[in-house]
Parts: structure tokens; C-alpha cells; sequence
DNA sequence: TCGATGCATTCCCTTGCGGTTATATAACTC
DNA sequence: GAGTTATATAACCGCAAGGGAATGCATCGA
């Protein structure tokens, strides 16, 4: 899964995920808080659900978007190489986390 | 300062990033790890620079490049928001932390 | 079965971005 | 001062991405 910087590039993509973090929204939900058009919408969904950011799950017609972080918490790993440019004197302490912690793949 | 996903989405800025994470760097020396023309990786270093993820100081004709981390600071202020997503078992520390850290603004 | 609802897909248009070549600018060297 | 080096800017091109309108598709309700 590459880094989803380009989806997230995006401020509409960006707002989705956004109200998404409250709770799975439905499609005109999104649409209406967006001030876009519903086939907008759509589009930037496919986007997002290729990238692995959000899953569907489907209710009649109707569809749930929800958050999935997974694609996040690689932006997180990748930023990590510079956090300690800022983070001063945490550093030493998320580097005894980062050695400790579980290879989580 | 907006967030520089924009600046981020593209992969030569990237990488011009990860090069200038070892140490600064001349025009010269980028254009030819990127394998671009002299005036591409002039351009992603302007982008660059107006998003202040890098600075430049001048010495004659060279331009030594350097990184600003200060934007990406911010990035991982956003991502912030949703790392409870998955952060799991670290979690409660790095809330402690949040909360008890001087505030950096 | 038929209209309505909810969403996805298609088509088209326009804009912006990344790439290159050519040219400008500035400072060093001789 | 002339040529050279290092970088920026300008001009141009092609393509992909975002936007809307129209349409397709599935499911619900009556």
C-alpha cells in the first residue's frame, strides 16, 4: 500500500475522513456537509476505498462509510524518520518505545 | 501554515526530503539523485520552500538546501487526531504525555 | 409492477501540475 | 572584461484530476 499522500492531498478527502472519525456516515450525509454534488461525492469515495482509507459496509440501498486507519498509521510511520527534528526532549523516550514495542508486521 | 500534503503527494519532493534528512544539499547534488533537469528540481525546491519545509542559505553561486521540519510538525498534529485509531496499547501514555507536555504555541 | 430512493458510473470540460528546453541572473575565475 | 559555473525563471506542452450533468443500477415501498 503506498503513502496515501495524493488522496490526501484532497481537502474534500480530507473532510470525509474528518466525519468519518465521529462516527460511519451515509453518502448523502457526506454529500450535504460537503457542498458537493452526489456523483462528486461518489468519486471521491472510490478514491478513498482504493486507497484503503475508508470500507463500505451496505444496508438496502443505503451505504455506511467508515474510517480505516491502517493507511494512516503508515503516514505515521513515514513521518517518524523526522520526528526527532521536533520533538525534542521526548525524543529519548520514543526511541526506548520504538525499540520495545512489538514488530507489528 | 496549510497542511503540505499538496507539496507531499509528489514523490521527487519526497525523496528531495529523505536527501536533505542526511544533511543539506546543493541544487546540483539533487538534481542528479532525482535524475531530473536542473529546472524541475528548481521548481519542487520553490514549492518546497513556500511550504517551509525547506530553507536555503546562500554561499557564492550555491544554494545549500536544508531541511524545515516545522510543517511536518503540524502533519503529525493532524494525524494526532485519528492515532488513537491504532496506536492501541500505547495509548494511555502518549495521552499522558499530550496532556502534561508544555504547550509548543 | 411501478415509482421513488440511494448511490455508482459515464461523459465532458476545464484547470493545474510536472516535465522539458531555452533563457536570464549572479558570482566566481582568469 | 570574458568565459564559466550554479541556479532561477519563462515559455510551452501533455496529461491527469476534480467538477457537474446525465444516466445506470439496485432496492425499497405501495
Amino acid at each position: 500500500m503506498p503513502l496515501p499522500f495524493d488522496v490526501l492531498a484532497e481537502p474534500s478527502r480530507r473532510k470525509i475522513l474528518d466525519l468519518l472519525l465521529e462516527r460511519p456516515r451515509l453518502v448523502g450525509e457526506l454529500t450535504e456537509q460537503l457542498g458537493l454534488s452526489q456523483p462528486g461525492t461518489s468519486k471521491h469515495l472510490r478514491v478513498l476505498r482504493e486507497a484503503g482509507l475508508v470500507r463500505v459496509r451496505q444496508e438496502a440501498q443505503r451505504r455506511w462509510y467508515e474510517l480505516r486507519p491502517e493507511p494512516l498509521a503508515e503516514l505515521d510511520a513515514w513521518l517518524a524518520h523526522y520526528r526527532h527534528l521536533w520533538s525534542g526532549s521526548l525524543d529519548a523516550l520514543e526511541r526506548h518505545l520504538d525499540a520495545t514495542e512489538d514488530d507489528p508486521r
